[in-house]
DNA sequence: GTCTGTATCCTGGTATGACCAAGGTAAGAG
DNA sequence: CTCTTACCTTGGTCATACCAGGATACAGAC
């Protein structure tokens, strides 16, 4: 009704079937000419337009809902969608899992998305902003001896960082990012927790961190956020070689 | 018949039947019991031992397509593969696309891998590194009066830094991030080559990130590539808002 | 005239069965 | 033992049918 030229074309262009179908929505998706808040017209009618039955149109729009960019609802309709950016955790999840000695390396894109948001952070934080970092510091100490609790604790502070970084973007990323390390560091906490200067390090590294963004100070910030993940890197990899050296087991 | 157990817990476990089965398949993919390389049974079979039809299971297989982690290979099977992650593009693009306003944002995305690889770069370049940023500097002189060619090779030189970064998710990262920001900066690329000062200051400033990687100071290194977006950044400032109070200023 | 309850229609969700084309493979020919 | 060929398997697609429940319009009550 809308778009016959561009639909009759598209019947005779390749693919097969699913293909065609799947980069016609696509296109369509990425051109602007369906927007968030759009309703699709009837899968029946969708699939009688693009020439191909509804099983497969279906396969091409249940693809789309993956990757969040439109959402089927029973019995309503399809609705294009603002993709949600959590669909990305799933995506990051997948693409970097099974290979665990990647890990290091995401810990290098972690390492980079929270170095540019703390220094945004010590631009744009806002007093909320400072309570939410507060108060995950306090949960740092509180939890100190605590492993599961201590690292949680740890994540929500570096969180409440690149929140208060203000980019959309980097909070997305370092949220997928952090989800893949957290799946695969569960078994290295307990053994950071071996050390006892770890306590102490723990401690006064997020407490100069804070001040560092109070301060209002990018160039600072990053450079103690930096020193810290160093010196974590220096402990896990103590822990990993060599676990005698500073070992505190009681 | 092999897993019955599995199965039969997931017939009860909640969902749709699409919901049902992408829930099973993402995590036997995610737990490693379902390798890359691993063949899946026919769809039928599958479909049976997992209690729905086979448009439905098709659904989810076309779903972990779209997603990377399976090859549907006509008349041949259902195979996993490693995750390629160069559909984070694709992602990208769908997440980011239609909002306009978050190029800013994205690139806040952009300067922190960059950042990042910069000082990986600066450890970990090897002479064939070194070869290749120089070939992408003395294309960035020679294009320097031709827009096109020369944000090609702008961009080229970026990409060789974080290249010589050597990490694998930063590469990707940045490949995504740029494929968006490409997207919709083709308009500015003219403005910003208005400027006079803007040749020098892209010529020169690019020799200064290059001379500190070859000069294996990563701290260097980050700041004068922090410098150099900071200064593209005011000319695209100054180039949106008026363009005539510095214009072809000396 | 307005409100409300109900019957109907429309929509997605799913199942079934069927047909096609071509890759794989094992049986049969040489 | 090698090569050819026919068959079986497998994904790709289609058409049809049925279900359940949201949306809505219409009819009846107030």
């Amino acid at each position: 009704m809308t778009a016959d030229l561009e639909i009759t074309r598209l019947r005779e262009s390749g693919g097969k079937g699913f293909e065609k179908v799947f980069a016609f929505l696509r296109e369509r998706l990425l051109a602007g000419s369906l927007r968030p808040g759009d309703r699709l017209i009837p899968e029946r009618d969708l699939a009688a337009q693009l020439g191909v039955s509804r099983p497969i149109l279906r396969e091409a729009l249940r693809a789309l809902t993956v990757l969040g960019v439109v959402e089927i609802r029973d019995r309503v309709g399809t609705i294009v969608r603002r993709p949600d950016p959590s669909v990305l955790n799933d995506f990051f999840t997948f693409a970097f899992a099974q290979q665990s000695d990647v890990v290091d390396d995401v810990m290098q894109a972690r390492i980079a998305i929270e170095c540019q948001a703390v220094r945004l952070a010590a631009e744009r934080a806002t007093v909320s902003d400072f309570e939410k970092l507060q108060q995950a510091l306090a949960r740092i100490v509180e939890t100190i001896d605590d492993p599961d609790g201590g690292s949680a604790a740890d994540f929500n502070f570096h969180r409440a960082i690149v929140n208060a970084g203000k980019s959309e973007t980097l909070i997305v990323l370092h949220n997928s990012l952090s989800g893949i390390l957290m799946r695969s560091h569960r078994g290295r906490r307990e053994l950071l927790q071996a050390f006892d200067s770890m306590k102490t390090y723990l401690i006064e590294d997020h407490r100069r961190i804070f001040d560092a963004i109070v301060g209002r100070d990018p160039e600072h910030a990053e450079k103690v956020l930096r020193e810290h993940f160093a010196i974590g890197d220096n402990f896990r990899r103590r822990a990993a070689i060599g676990e005698s050296d500073a070992r505190n087991d009681s």
